[in-house]
DNA sequence: TTGAAAGCGTTACCAC
DNA sequence: GTGGTAACGCTTTCAA
């Protein structure tokens, strides 16, 4: 491996001159930087980035913690940290958190690192220490869709999109609806299912509905897992007539489900996810409409900011906001009154068939 | 920061021994090493893997280049290459190559960064040069959908892809078939496009067609523009009767054209992809699938194994198979016969529009 | 089994 | 302007 000295002694210059001239210091004559140049192409010199690291202690390259990166909701905010990334000058290293070890260690590992100029962290609420420790280290973090102190964030009110999705199914006369979503207790600690959960017992209170236990289901955030869920929901004696599902990821299972029980959407059964991920638009899913690309285009642009002002971002939290869209699986209860997309709606049955 | 020294201060003994206890080294007793833990703990220290990778020439790190990782297929081989990668104590350095700048510039900043272990590169053919000096560093390089000298490689046939398509629309009797692909002298070098144009034209030729410059159009991999070239497709005088697509995404750019037109698909025109992403089974799009998950994940594998090994790799090309998923975008020219899926295919046209 | 010290390839400070 | 040299935090001989 050729190095600065190498470099160095063959253009018969210091080390010193050779590192001004790579990171073009005001302060060389034309004609050693010349001289200089010449070397590194004759010897084909490349800089070592490890080692201007190591001495610097800045390493042009920024981590991204983010769990089930494989996931498609994961996935559209990776596109938005992509574009914001375009052509910064950082590398991308990416954490992909999936095993359910313990979170602290894990993240410490992350953080130990000491390999990451920032840290944008998915979904996945930091530990408390953890993210002290970046703070008091300078390295700025930013969260998205995921709490903690002090750090910017950029956020939405899952309570509320629970809402929105459960407000919609009761204005549409639907009563027994059903809720599939993660596992409160999952061992990454996504806590987004919970509140959207929480905003669809508050809307269901309020609409003067008892608790119906039998109706709420958790499980893996997958669409198999959903679709079994599914499967026992529709066999219930008394079978829900909607289904708010926490994730589109996990609607889609539902409408697998529907499909096999031989239950037509939305005539028999109206179902509503949270996301709007690619495939939603196709499916013809009606959904909470979550801004996942600009979350983390934002996301990445905070903390860019943050790294070219040098100062600790502020903790700002940005809210984004959320929306219903309503496409072909949702219908007032009954299947009554089709509306003025009737047709569509029936076009979906066969397609969603495949 | 608290180093090593501090650590070694601390538990009153060498740095050296901390380092053992670090790396977990057999020749250190029981006691000294307690002692160690100990002052780890108090200090709460966690080493730098920079420094590390410095003194050892070992980073933990596997770079992965992918141009486009935004695009569908090249999103599925990441699925692929990150469950490989599972739990392979190696941090995951994503290089999303966009801008078509020099690609040996790029290239060479990627490998003079020094800090991957390994490198996996997608879709992209390293120039010869880079490629030359990571193999005289002893750096692993496996080449996934691209090809180069003296390396494990995984790859489709592309021009027999091509040929598949087409020959499946010459035998459900189309003639006037165009193509929609990638600019041949595209800035990255991709040349998947121009391998399955190259199989289109082989069976045109031998099924007796004329060469028709007109029915071949090239633009940037991206649905709107493709969309765009089937418009002017579609308002050629004599029209063709199917197209088949260089990609997914350039088929569903055609489907959407088809649709402005008021064209139905397949009976007014037949429509033929390749890559079978996600998407293309909800829109029934029929299309020649290739393992792209699979080609990550074998591309990982190998890289991995060789990591393991300590050896440079063998250089085998993997030739990963490719198969026609006929579903409902294809039908025999004229729209006649519409076969055993008729039904099916009916319902498509109203679902995808959406 | 352990401590001391010489690297690893840069940068940054200090003289000249 | 430029060369010499101490860091940066770790691993790895080499002695002891």
């Amino acid at each position: 491996m050729v190095t600065i000295s190498d470099v160095a002694r063959r253009a018969g210059v210091g080390e010193g001159t050779v590192s001004r001239v790579l990171n073009d210091s005001p302060k060389v004559s034309p004609a050693t930087r010349g001289k200089v140049l010449e070397a590194i192409d004759a010897l084909d010199y490349r800089p070592s980035a490890l080692a201007r690291g190591l001495s610097t202690g800045r390493f042009s390259t920024i981590g991204v913690v983010i769990p089930f990166f494989t996931h498609a909701s994961a996935f559209e905010r990776l596109r938005g940290v992509a574009a914001a990334l375009h052509d910064a000058p950082y590398d991308l290293v990416l954490f992909n958190v999936e095993s359910p070890i313990h979170r602290a260690e894990q993240f410490a590992s992350l953080t130990g690192r000491a390999g990451t100029d920032g840290l944008l962290v998915m979904s996945l609420p930091p530990p408390a220490t953890e993210l002290a420790r970046l703070v008091a280290r300078d390295v700025p973090v930013v969260l998205v869709d995921a709490r903690g102190d002090g750090v910017p964030t950029v956020l939405i009110d899952d309570v509320e999109g629970g809402r929105i999705a459960t407000r919609h199914l009761v204005e549409l006369g639907h009563r027994r609806i059903a809720f599939i979503g993660d596992d409160p207790d999952n061992a990454l600690g996504f806590t987004s299912s919970t509140h959207r959960e929480r905003g669809y017992r508050e809307v269901l209170a309020e609409a003067g509905e008892p608790d119906r236990p039998e109706l709420v289901r958790h499980g893996a955030h997958d669409r198999a897992v959903a679709s079994r869920l599914a499967d026992e929901l529709l066999a219930l004696p008394e079978r829900p007539t909607a289904v708010f599902a926490a994730s589109d990821v996990q609607a889609t299972g539902v409408l697998e489900a529907a499909r096999r029980a031989g239950l037509e959407v939305p005539r028999d059964l109206s179902v509503v996810g949270f996301d709007d991920i690619e495939l939603s638009e196709y499916l013809g899913l009606t959904t909470v409409h979550q801004r996942l690309y600009d979350s983390g285009e934002l996301g990445m642009r905070l903390l860019l900011d943050a790294l070219a002002d040098g100062t600790p971002p502020a903790p700002v939290v940005h809210d984004l906001p959320l929306r219903l869209v309503e496409r072909r699986t949702t219908c007032p209860v009954g299947g009554a009154r089709p509306g003025p997309t009737a047709r569509r709606r029936r076009a979906t049955k066969g397609a969603s068939t495949t």
